[in-house]
RNA sequence: CGCGGGGUGGAGCAGUCUGGUAGCUCGCCGGGCUCAUAACCCGGAGGUCGCGGGUUCAAAUCCCGCCCCCGCUACCA
């Protein structure tokens, strides 16, 4: 019986342009991860926000002819809507624009300030306007006799000269080197953590965390022709979400996880710890480094402008489809490629096929055979069924393997079926003399269906809480219920399909 | 010598760390059942586990070499 408490949190994504379906499986995968928690009974809160300063909001600002805050709310609104489209069940949405924010950056400066971790010098050297950041010589790659930065080779590379606010990361090798040590899984899945540990082994320089040519982001404390430079800026909306620097925020402080894309592991396990270690704040317990979804092999949106709207995608079977196709497909630990003739497939075998006709066929012979309410019934084997799957599905799903945990529930689903095909209850039905068979097989089929639904209410929310509502429970049982829930006596009710198939 | 991921029956994948009958989903063929969304259940066909060496009683799994594909280069998480 756990009650641990849980913060997660997701990447906040910056204001320049619309949700996709690259951050949709961020946010999915993260959500699917928060209601695991609530199923085991933690105290789940769970952040996601809005990256909203820096040179390109300015610029699709000022193109658009309105200000740049009037951009991001634009912005802003447009992911919230779709997020609560996914059923995203996020308790909190910061924005770097709010003053709770910048509250907290400027705290978290004057701390590093106060640690003597932060310097001015004037720096000169390669700037790339498309990273808003300076690149060392061996960074830039040479394109077409010029210096470039391979990130984007299409833009000049600028010979700067700036003065900069700079943190002494280099202080902060040994550090995190122990952190790394000590804590193997700070960084996961593991594929990740060599990666990291090579960076840090390579040496740490020193970083520039200000910028003067940034009109639009958070004034540096004391030095107004500064701003705050985006990473310091950003990542810190994790902590200011928890009202830091307030009392009281160390009740939902340091995060549980940082769920964010394996190409921004570096800030999230460098740059942010050292942060926090000079700052003298907690560190965040750990960091997903997810994979990212390729369309077709990309083939599609380069020679034809064939593109996957987020809205079309989850308009095929609805949103929830959308997000158990994507957490049961793609592996949360790795890439995975999106494929609509696969997302048909997944949804009309695993939800329709399986899930939906277990629903249907299990509830339809409860109201016929017994009057639609569920029979007091013993233990049988599918109740075996039911614990392994549950050990399968938390191993899985404590290890954040979604995928694992999805394909669990639905091997429930399957050894349910093929349960009823073994007892054969409209045989049992038919002789009045076996009617305890047939409620020992109504009953198991009851708790199976109330297993699986439970499993899978984490991917499919709605559909799985109107499942066990016909099952008669109002409320989603806790994990640890599952196993020894007990439905004798409910009244069931059949409903509607509940995954129909697409019609031909 | 750039880095990383991957090459397993028609398709998509698991298994590789901890060697020992090659497994899953979809598709295909045949059969069964009728509670159910033409759903469900059973059986079958189909693979030299990229190639070549090595270690071992035994290798998809460990070691060495090679080939091929993909991302890192689309202001994409």
């Amino acid at each position: 019986m756990s009650s641990e408490k849980y913060y997660i949190t997701t990447a906040i994504d910056y204001a320049n342009g619309e949700p996709h379906i690259g951050h949709a499986f961020e946010k999915i995968g993260a959500d699917v991860m928060a209601r695991y928690h609530r199923l085991k009974g933690d105290r789940v809160h769970f952040l996601m926000g809005m990256d909203e300063h820096g040179l390109k909001v300015l610029q699709s600002a000022t193109a658009e002819g309105i200000s740049p805050q009037q951009w991001v709310d634009r912005i802003a609104a447009s992911f919230e809507k779709a997020w609560r489209e996914l059923l995203i069940s996020n308790e909190d949405f910061i924005r770097t624009t709010q003053p709770r924010h910048h509250a907290a950056v400027h705290e978290l400066i004057r701390r590093m300030t106060a640690a003597d971790d932060l310097y001015k010098a004037s720096y000169t050297g390669h700037y790339c306007v498309g990273c808003e950041a300076f690149k060392k010589e061996d960074e830039l790659e040479n394109i077409d006799g010029q210096l470039r930065c391979p990130l984007h080779p299409t833009r000049e590379i600028e010979w700067t000269q700036e003065e900069n606010w700079f943190f002494r990361l280099s202080r902060y090798q040994e550090r995190l080197l122990k952190l790394l040590d000590e804590k193997p899984q700070f960084i996961e899945p593991e594929m990740r953590r060599n990666e990291i540990r090579r960076v840090i082994e390579g040496g740490l320089d020193d970083i520039s965390v200000s910028r003067t040519k940034l009109p639009w982001g958070i004034p540096w404390p004391g030095d107004a022709d500064h701003t705050v430079y985006v990473w310091l800026d950003a990542l810190t909306n994790y902590l200011a979400a928890t009202g830091f620097p307030a009392d009281g925020y160390q009740d939902l402080w340091p995060a549980t996880v940082h769920v964010i894309g394996k190409d921004i592991t570096r800030f999230h396990c460098v740059y942010w710890p050292a942060f926090l270690m000079s700052a003298d704040v907690a560190i965040h317990e750990g960091v997903w480094g997810h994979g990212f979804i390729n369309f077709g092999g990309g083939k599609l949106s380069k020679s034809g402008g064939v593109r996957v709207e987020l809205s079309e995608t989850m308009n095929r079977h609805g949103p929830e489809a959308l997000r158990y196709y994507l957490m049961a497909d793609v592996p949360w630990n790795g890439d995975g490629d999106l494929s609509l003739e696969r997302f048909d497939d997944r949804y009309v075998a695993d939800l329709a096929n399986n899930v939906g006709n277990l629903v249907n066929r299990t509830l339809s012979m409860i109201e016929r055979y017994r009057g639609g309410v569920v029979p007091k019934a013993g233990r049988t084997s599918l109740d075996q069924s039911i614990a392994s799957a549950v050990v399968r599905y938390r191993a899985a799903m404590d290890a954040n393997f979604l995928h694992h945990g999805a394909a669990a529930a639905i091997e429930l689903a399957s050894a349910a079926n093929g349960y009823i095909e073994e007892r054969a209850p409209w045989s049992q039905a038919k002789d009045a003399t076996r009617a305890a068979d047939l409620d020992e097989t109504l009953g198991a089929l009851a708790r199976g269906l109330a297993a699986v639904s439970t499993m899978l209410s984490p991917y499919l929310p709605e559909r799985m809480s109107e499942s066990l509502r016909r099952l008669g429970l109002s409320d989603v049982p806790r994990l640890d219920e599952v196993v020894t829930l007990d439905l004798a006596g409910k009244s069931v009710t059949r409903g509607d399909i509940l995954f129909p198939r697409p019609e031909e």
